[in-house]
DNA sequence: GACTCATTTCGATATTTAGCTAATTATCTC
DNA sequence: GAGATAATTAGCTAAATATCGAAATGAGTC
């Protein structure tokens, strides 16, 4: 939980999220989209790793990225469901306090 | 969006929030609830306040927090929307790309 | 095997963060 | 005004993070 909210606070890392919603994608390829080392880029695909948003498989040379949207919805999703804000049918799920997700 | 992400992604401040769920609580009433030294809290309470996530009331000798949940909600859901996960009428809503937030 | 390309790891540095105690500020009470 | 109480600021340490260039690893190609 603390590692997907960690690693949703960087903008870089928010957008190469974003890059993912439309498929795969190497580490080359998001790493040119950024201004910054590929070095630093790596760095922010480990945290993505960490919090399992991504799945890296390697496939020759490269390294492909996957989106985990199943992940990132859960969390989203699960997290705002404990401070009762709407998600899905609006009857039923109110009041589930008592959840930080420690 | 990074400072309400940075804010959810330590456990004391998620639990801050949860607590005030429940309705407004002074700065003291809510550290008595952690085992970290006040000044400590009063830094995530800063934090808090920086993401826009809390309010501070002076009333005489204490500061009272309240949750502002609309912000949460927004930053929460509007930031899933932008992935296309569910919220709501899960009809019209899909493929708005294009969102960082930066 | 030597070469090249893609990516990650290493080592260094700078910044940020979480935590503490001690000191300060602000407000209320006597 | 002197005390007491609530909260924040100041000053510090230790640990984590972000960034870089250089070096190392892994996987194909000639």
């Amino acid at each position: 939980m603390s590692q997907v909210f960690r690693a949703l606070s960087d903008p870089t890392r928010r957008r190469v999220l974003q890059l993912l919603r439309q498929g795969p994608m190497s580490a080359g390829d998001l790493s040119d989209q950024f201004d910054v080392s590929k070095p630093t880029m790596s760095a922010h695909f480990a945290v993505l790793k960490e919090a399992d948003l991504v799945h890296a498989e390697k496939a020759g040379k490269s390294v492909i990225y996957h989106l985990k949207l199943s992940v990132l919805e859960e969390a989203l999703l699960g997290f705002a469901q404990s401070f009762g804000i709407g998600v899905g049918a609006p009857d039923q799920q109110r009041e589930k306090a008592g959840w930080t997700g420690n």
